[in-house]
Formats: structure tokens, C-alpha cells, sequence
RNA sequence: GGGCAUUUAGCUCAGCUGGUUAGAGCGCUACAUUCACAUUGUAGAGGUCGCUGGUUCGAGUCCAGCAAUGCCCACCA
């Protein structure tokens, strides 16, 4: 028998058993099959990994998220099925080039203008690089079992062939348009920002009660209400009953007199203020809705570095921030200001990376229609007929309300509605750099009698035009990164091309992601998969909750909390790591974890560990392969501990992998060791041959079933005790063993 | 302003479709230790299952209301 030492040490075997692994091929079902571990025609399983960010380091949800895909993925290879777990990571566009530019301020005091966009994207791929590299290696550490022969990443080749696809035809279609609306800007970093990644943050300000003509008008940003020539009202205000929609009248305004018109627009919140408010339709989006409502003239004010314009006169070409005070100053001398209040709170947009408060502005940008009718492409789904009219919304509540795909824990799929109900069209241009130019052409000519006087959508890289041959300029804003991640359970099985992977594996099986990016890229995946292809992304989508600290707080720099998983499976081992976020963690429900708890499972490994080696030690004259050793009172037990493999397995078929690894957690320990064990000493040592024999034959069999039923939990230490079972052979590796349930 | 979730032992949480003396882990207390394991074992203390009312033969479990906490959504100028 191999000596075994007296505590269980992960840190010298777990780098060398991830070897094993990776050398034996398994992680790729081709292999499997080619081994005969699964059957050609066995039924796929097949996880796609949500891509972590190349901005950085894995950290404890990246842990948690692995090790249940791990879990899920090792016991479907273990069943028979032909499973595969695809890697990769994100780009993640603006995030990226951020962290990057940050970086290049602080060291260079250059920003990326400085640089050039050429010379910008090779310092941001650089980073990408070093970033993915780490990212690997600690995928790998934590036990994973991903197929590296498919790595994908969100901007290599065939992921931005699949990208160009996807937005062609969906312009084909009308879907992707171009147009002139209200966005979010970031005058820091000059790019839009989506809605979904707008950080809120309530701001005390003073709100200013403004004289314009007869009314009395409420604001906050009295810097944005030079050009304000329209005074709103709701139509059933009976206070403004005199006034009557498009109404002229003369008042006295900052600059002097201005014609203001009246507009009764039912959007107007009659309790809010005095129930009138002037509107600059440029630079705020409730503005935006009523002047596009009603046909009003829109004006810009701010320019995109936050700087007011020449309609500001003397204020022109200073920065809003400045100029506030010095404004209310001259309203106040004029007589124009009433009063102010200074208890007034308000939320101010900012941008979720990088923290700058955001303007809103009227840009021309590139949006998908989430609400145009077109006839859907697909005959392939149950409940909507090849040709029937559809809207993007529709498809991806149709996927959802008709249990093609299901999510967990449920209450979820009620916010998934509420969000779609409420969604407006996508904004999918950035102008940052780093990411998937957009595949749009402009023609230089002028000849506005060929095709090319509009813009041009090419999947493959054009240089001149392709109708008259001129030069070309290609649109120099960068797509949304979940435009691309909204492809990923296609793009990395091969979309657009038809590959034998995507015949295969799509519709994939689980998507195991956080529930904090619903929106962002489960709701993205629907849309953009039901659309292209007809299919849903996956069948069951399984949300797990934030990593916290031991007090509940988020993990974060600033406190110091931080957790890192990488130091834990270091100085714990990965499987008392993963276990750690395993155990206690209910889907859709936050984990608080701390090291202790970590420890504490560290000590359930060498439970295990010395486990099998009591077993070995008494088990040294036993011969396996005989059958039928167990007496009448050894089979009970046999018996008993089937129904725990039976429930686990259960367990885990409904997604209760919490449940099922305690449950083992707790027969392994005091079942088997403290009962078990325990009554066996005198059993084998005593004299009675044939009830040693059926002792060591029903601990053999326990334990080896034990080991197979934990290993998708804490793969490491069951294969390294695996092996050393009486009667294994050193090539026999469990991870490929026959689930025992 | 809407919505969702949580509230069970000192701490972290199980308890699925209502059914015998409410469970686990950690922590705590006492004892044990040439035994596979001190990263251990044995024994033990500790809970009016947030509050109020209801349905039921029976409720931690279902219903209503309330409270606290957390989260999400929303264009209060």
C-alpha cells in the first residue's frame, strides 16, 4: 500500500493531479468518446463559462461560479453524458480600456489621444494579455475542468467573425438603426455609457424656484435653462387652466424677453414643485420625450466636455460646475430668483466605470429596435409560426413564459419580465477603442445616385467602396461589449459557421451565471439567440448569489475585505475553497464567507484523508474482486448508505448542490467515520475471518463510493485517495469513473 | 413611488409539496488523548422558529396584516 502521511497536504499534489487531468484529454468529450469513457451518441451536457473580464484577477464569485459549474459538469462526465465545459474570457470594452488609460494617466500623464488609437490598442491588448494569462492560471488552480482545446475570447477571430454577422443581419432587418437620440455621455471619458451601467448616487443640491413670466418654475441645474422656450404643464392642472396648449407668450428670461410657447404634455407630475417646469430637451431625457412628442425644437447648451456654448454668452466656454453659481447670481440681480431650497435631494447619474457624472446629450449613435415588428425567420420554436410578426421584447419573453428556458430560483424570471416590459432600444456604440469596430463603411464620394450614399455594412474588412469604388472610412465607434457576449453560447460552438460543436451542444444546458448581470448578458443572450437562430441560448439558468464578507459587506478595496481565492486554496487547498462556497449557498442568495469557514472545511479534507487511511491500514489483507463478502448486517449498512447516494444524486438533479454536499459532508463524517469505523476496530481485529473480510469489503465499497460522489465537489483530494484504494489501479482516474448512483 | 427577498441556537444557514421530542456547521463548556485523524473524540449547554391575527385535528411550513433589514426597478424637473 502507499504510505500516506499523517494530515492531508493539498499544496503538494494538487498542481500535478490538475496535470494528470489536463494530460488525459478528458476535459474534451471528443477524447471521452475516442476512450470510450461516453458513448458517440450519448446525450451532451454542455456549460459555457461566463467570460471573466481581462481587467484584472479572479476573485471570489469568479470562485463560486466555478466551482459549481465544476460540480455540475463533473458529475454529468461521470454520468456517461458527452459533457463539455467551454473556457474564455471578455474583453470587456470600456472596462478594459479604462483600467488602461487610468494607468497610462497616473505613470505618463498622457491620456489615449496622446497616444494615437494604434498605439493605445497595442498597450490595452498587452494588458488583455498578461490579464488572460493570469486569468488561466487561476481557472486551472481551482480545479476546473474546461476544455482548453476551445478556448474562446470575445475578440479573437471567429468571436468577431460571429459579431459582424450578427449585426448585419440584424440592419438587414431593420433591427440596428442609426439615429439621433438622447444618450448618456461621459464628458471624462467621451464616450456613451448604456443605461444599465449608470451608478446612481443621491446628491444634496439646492433647487432653485425660477420667475419665467407668469409661472413659477422649479430646478436644479438652472445652468442648463438658457435656451428654455417652452413652459410645460399637465392638461388636467387646473391652476394652468387659462393656458391653453400652444399658447404664446412674451417673458422676461435671463438674456432678456423670449417668446415662450405652452405645451400640456400628461407626463408632468402635478404635485412636484409649482407642476410647471421649463424643458431643454438637449440635455435631459424626460425633456428629450416631450419635445420629440409635441415637435419641439432641441438646442445644445453643454458642449461634450461639459463646457457651456456661445448660447450661454458670458458664460460661454465655462465648465457647468462653475458656472451654476455665477448664474444663479445674475437670475437673483435680475429678480428672477424666488427662492431656494436647500434641503432638496436628488440622484445624479454617474458612470459606473470611472465615476464621472454623466450629461445627457443628443448624439447620433447605433441602437437595436427592441420594439420593430418584423416576420420571424425561424420555423424551429414552439409557439411562434415561421413569418409571424415578432419584436425583439416579444422573443424574449416568448423564451421565458413558455418554459423553454427556466430560471432559478424563479422569482427571477418575474424581474426578467418586468425588466423587458420596461426596456427601450439598446444603445450599442461606444467610442472607445478597445473592442469590435463597428462593421460600417462610409463612402467618400458624393455620388448620391449610387448605393453608396448610405452607409455600408460589410462582415469582411473593405478598403475601397464596393459600388463605385471610392475611398472609405470606416465608422470609428466600437461596439457595446455585451453585444458580443450576447452571442457567447453561439459564437464559442462556432456560429456563424456550421459547425458539428454547435449541431452538438447548442442549445446548451445550464448558463450558471451571477444574478447581478441578468440583464446585461442573460437578457442579451435571449434576445440575440432567439433571433439569429430560433434556438434558445440554454434550458435552465442558474443565478448564484454575491460573495460577501463574514458581515455581509460587498468585497472591496477600499475595506480591506477582500478574500482573495487564490490565497485560500494556497494555504487551505482549493477543495476546502470551493467546498466553502458550495455548502450555505442557496441560488439567488448572498454567501457570506470568511476564512474560518474556509478552515473548517480544510479539516473535512483530512478527515477524508485519514479515512482511507484507517481503511488502508486495515484492509491489507483483503483481496478485491470478490464478490458477495457482505454478511446480512454489513448489506444493511451497504444499504443505508445507498439511499444517501441515491438523495444526493437527487439533490443535484434538482440543483441543490448545497444540500447534497452537506448531506455527504455529514455521512462521510458521522456516519461513516464516527459509527462505522468506529464499530469496525474490533470487527477487524478480532478473530472472526469471514466478518473481518465482510468489514473490509463494506469499507472498501463506501469509501470508493463516497469518493466518486464527492469528487465533483472537491476534486482533488478524491482522485489523489482514489487511486490508492485497494484494488485501483494508478491509470484509473476518478473523474472519469462511473457515478455510483 | 413600484417590486422582490430575508427574518429559525452566540454566528452562518438547512428545513422541498403542513404531521411524531425543530436540524447542521462554526463557536462555547466539561472531559478524554501512546487509538486513522488535536485539522481529533465523547458528552453537554443553548431556540416562546420577527410580531399579531386567521385557516386546520395539527403551522417554522399555508393566508392576511404589521415591523425590521437588504436588494432591484423608475424620466420627480
Amino acid at each position: 500500500m502507499n504510505e500516506l502521511s499523517k494530515a492531508y497536504n493539498p499544496q503538494e499534489t494538487e498542481e500535478n493531479i490538475y496535470k494528470t487531468w489536463e494530460k488525459s484529454g478528458f476535459f474534451n468529450p471528443d477524447v471521452c468518446i475516442k476512450k470510450g469513457i461516453c458513448k458517440k451518441n450519448a446525450k451532451p451536457f454542455c456549460i459555457v463559462l461566463p467570460p471573466p473580464n481581462v481587467t484584472g484577477t479572479l476573485h471570489m464569485g469568479h470562485a463560486a461560479m466555478l466551482a459549481i459549474e465544476d460540480v455540475l459538469v463533473r458529475k454529468a462526465r461521470m454520468q456517461g453524458l458527452k459533457t463539455l465545459w467551454i473556457p474564455g474570457t471578455d474583453h470587456a470594452a470600456i472596462a478594459t480600456e479604462s483600467k488602461v488609460e487610468a494607468e497610462l494617466v497616473k505613470k505618463e500623464k498622457k491620456t489615449r489621444h496622446d497616444l494615437g488609437r494604434e498605439n493605445f490598442l497595442e498597450l490595452v491588448q498587452k494588458f488583455a494579455q498578461e490579464s488572460h494569462d493570469t486569468i488561466v492560471h487561476q481557472l486551472k488552480s481551482m480545479g476546473s475542468s474546461l476544455d482548453w482545446s476551445r478556448e474562446a475570447y470575445t475578440l479573437d477571430e471567429p468571436r468577431s467573425l460571429a459579431t459582424r454577422t450578427a449585426f448585419r443581419r440584424m440592419y438587414e432587418e431593420g433591427l440596428i438603426y442609426r439615429g439621433d437620440r438622447i444618450v448618456n455621455w461621459d464628458p471624462r471619458m467621451q464616450t456613451t455609457v448604456s443605461d444599465d451601467e449608470i451608478e446612481w448616487k443621491e446628491e444634496q443640491a439646492p433647487f432653485y424656484y425660477l420667475k419665467y413670466g407668469p409661472f413659477t418654475i422649479g430646478t436644479s441645474r438652472p445652468e442648463t435653462k438658457f435656451g428654455d422656450k417652452y413652459v410645460v404643464m399637465h392638461p388636467n392642472d387646473k391652476r394652468y387652466k387659462a393656458y391653453k396648449h400652444g399658447q404664446r407668450i412674451e417673458v422676461k428670461w435671463i438674456d432678456g424677453p423670449v417668446t415662450a410657447t405652452i405645451i400640456k404634455d400628461k407626463s408632468i407630475d402635478q404635485s412636484f414643485g409649482t407642476g410647471v417646469m421649463t424643458i431643454t430637451p438637449w440635455h435631459d431625457k424626460t425633456d428629450f420625450e416631450i419635445a420629440q412628442r409635441h415637435n419641439l425644437e432641441k438646442e445644445q447648451i453643454i458642449d461634450l466636455k461639459g463646457k457651456l456654448l456661445p448660447i450661454a454668452n458670458e458664460f460661454a466656454g465655462i465648465h457647468i460646475v462653475k458656472a451654476r453659481p455665477l448664474l444663479v447670481e445674475k437670475l437673483q440681480k435680475k429678480g428672477l430668483l424666488e427662492s431656494v431650497d436647500k434641503t432638496y435631494t436628488h440622484r445624479v447619474a454617474m458612470n459606473s466605470r470611472g465615476g464621472a457624472t454623466l450629461e445627457p446629450q443628443i448624439m447620433r449613435q447605433w441602437f437595436i429596435n427592441v420594439t420593430k415588428e418584423f416576420p420571424f425567420p425561424h420555423g424551429n420554436v414552439k409557439g411562434i409560426e415561421k413569418g409571424q410578426q415578432v419584436t425583439l421584447k416579444k422573443l424574449m419573453l416568448h423564451a421565458v413564459k413558455t418554459k423553454q428556458i427556466e430560471i432559478l430560483p424563479k422569482r427571477f424570471e418575474k424581474i426578467y419580465y418586468h425588466w423587458i416590459n420596461n426596456l427601450q432600444d439598446w444603445c450599442i456604440s461606444r467610442q472607445i477603442w478597445f473592442g469590435h469596430q463597428i462593421p460600417v463603411y462610409y463612402c467618400k464620394q458624393e455620388n448620391s445616385k449610387l448605393k453608396c450614399k448610405d452607409p455600408i455594412v460589410s462582415i469582411q474588412q473593405i478598403t475601397i467602396c464596393p459600388y463605385c469604388d471610392g475611398p472609405i472610412e470606416q465608422d470609428s465607434d466600437t461596439l457595446d461589449t455585451w453585444f458580443s457576449s450576447g452571442l457567447w453560447t453561439l459564437s464559442t460552438l462556432g456560429w456563424p459557421k456550421k459547425t458539428g460543436d454547435l449541431e452538438t451542444y447548442h442549445p446548451t444546458s445550464v448558463l450558471e451565471t451571477g444574478y447581478d448581470i441578468i440583464f446585461f448578458w442573460v437578457a442579451r443572450m435571449i434576445l440575440m439567440t432567439t433571433y439569429l437562430t430560433g434556438e434558445v441560448p440554454f434550458k435552465t439558468v442558474y443565478l448564484h448569489g454575491m460573495v460577501r464578507d463574514d458581515q455581509g459587506r460587498k468585497m472591496s478595496k477600499s475595506l480591506g475585505n477582500i478574500i482573495n481565492p487564490l490565497d485560500m486554496a494556497q494555504k487551505y487547498g482549493a477543495d476546502a475553497t470551493r467546498l466553502s462556497l458550495l455548502i450555505g449557498a442557496a441560488p439567488g442568495n448572498d454567501l457570506k464567507l470568511s476564512e474560518d469557514r474556509i478552515r473548517g472545511y480544510r479539516n473535512f479534507m483530512n478527515k477524508l484523508w485519514n479515512i482511507t487511511r484507517f481503511t488502508l491500514l486495515h484492509t491489507q489483507d483483503y483481496k478485491p474482486g470478490v464478490k458477495e463478502l457482505l454478511n446480512k448486517e454489513d448489506k444493511k449498512i451497504f444499504q443505508e448508505f445507498r439511499n444517501v447516494a441515491k438523495k444526493t444524486t437527487t439533490l443535484m438533479d434538482s440543483l441543490r448542490l448545497s444540500q447534497a454536499a452537506e448531506l455527504l459532508y455529514h455521512y462521510a463524517w458521522h456516519t461513516f467515520a464516527d459509527n462505522i469505523i468506529e464499530e469496525s476496530k474490533p470487527l477487524l481485529q478480532g478473530e472472526d475471518k469471514k466478518k473481518r473480510h465482510s468489514r473490509q469489503q463494506l469499507l472498501t465499497l463506501i469509501l470508493g463510493d463516497i469518493l466518486k460522489l464527492l469528487h465533483p465537489f472537491i476534486p482533488f483530494v478524491t482522485e489523489d485517495l482514489y487511486t490508492k484504494l485497494p484494488g485501483k489501479k494508478k491509470a484509473q482516474l476518478l473523474m472519469v469513473e462511473k457515478w455510483p448512483a
